[in-house]
DNA sequence: ACATTAAGTGATT
DNA sequence: AATCACTTAATGT
């Protein structure tokens, strides 16, 4: 199967013919194996990769050697990162593996200024990327947030305690929302939370800390 | 008994 | 996590 018909076939619905032929006149398909790295941090890029099939992943390595997944790259997906790192920097931060065999469209970065010139296909294809990889960030950081609010909750009251040199705190929900600014419901619902967990056992306008 | 306020819940975004 | 829309429980008058 020649190169445009291979990119047609993944890529036609969401790229113009135009920017297909580009794509297949100035890059090039490769296989990887699973497992492959083809990126590592620090090193210069080249080129762009787009995944044709398989899944890639992209990762962070911190300096204990551990590996932090920040993404898998399936079909049609490109590297996010690369556009902004290449853009400026054009060293990456990242390192780049193949998480299953895979084929990937490497296009040259010295050329995707021109890309981003000339087809508007390319411009809304890049914004999307972007787009669902904020979405995912804005999701984490939600996550992050409630995780970190019954913690919060829990300083708060101890707080309290060993201020008013008592385990037994009269307060009401409602009054803790506001020093927290979030809302009551949130409060509430945590603070059930907790007295399950048996730390702390509730009263109407009085909350009590056990231990 | 009735009204007011605090707290609990399910569903949705 | 936030908000809405209710429900339920506790308290004051």
């Amino acid at each position: 199967m020649n190169k445009q018909h291979k990119l047609e076939k993944v890529l036609g619905d969401i790229f113009s013919e135009k920017l297909l032929e580009d794509l297949a006149a100035n890059g090039r398909i490769e296989s990887f194996e699973a497992g492959t790295q083809l990126i590592s941090r620090g090193d210069e890029i080249k080129d762009i990769p787009i995944v044709l099939s398989g899944t890639a992943k992209v990762v962070r390595t911190d300096s204990s050697g551990e590996e932090h997944i920040l993404f898998y790259l399936n079909e049609k997906e490109a590297c996010t990162a690369t556009f902004s790192i290449c853009a400026i920097t054009k060293t990456s931060e990242i390192d780049f593996i193949m998480e299953t065999d895979a084929e990937l469209l490497l296009y040259p970065v010295h050329l995707m200024d021109h890309l981003t010139k000339e087809f508007p296909s390319w411009r809304y294809y890049v914004c999307r990327n972007f787009n669902q990889r904020m979405k995912e960030f804005l999701d984490m950081m939600d996550t992050i947030v409630f995780m970190k609010m019954d913690q919060r909750i829990m300083k708060y009251l101890e707080k309290a305690s060993k201020a008013l040199q008592t385990k037994i705190i009269n307060i009401t929900h409602q009054e803790i929302a506001n020093d927290l600014s979030t809302s009551r419901v949130v409060v509430s619902r945590l603070l059930k939370q907790l007295e399950h967990e048996g730390r702390i056992k509730l009263y109407r306008n009085r909350i009590e800390l056990l231990n």
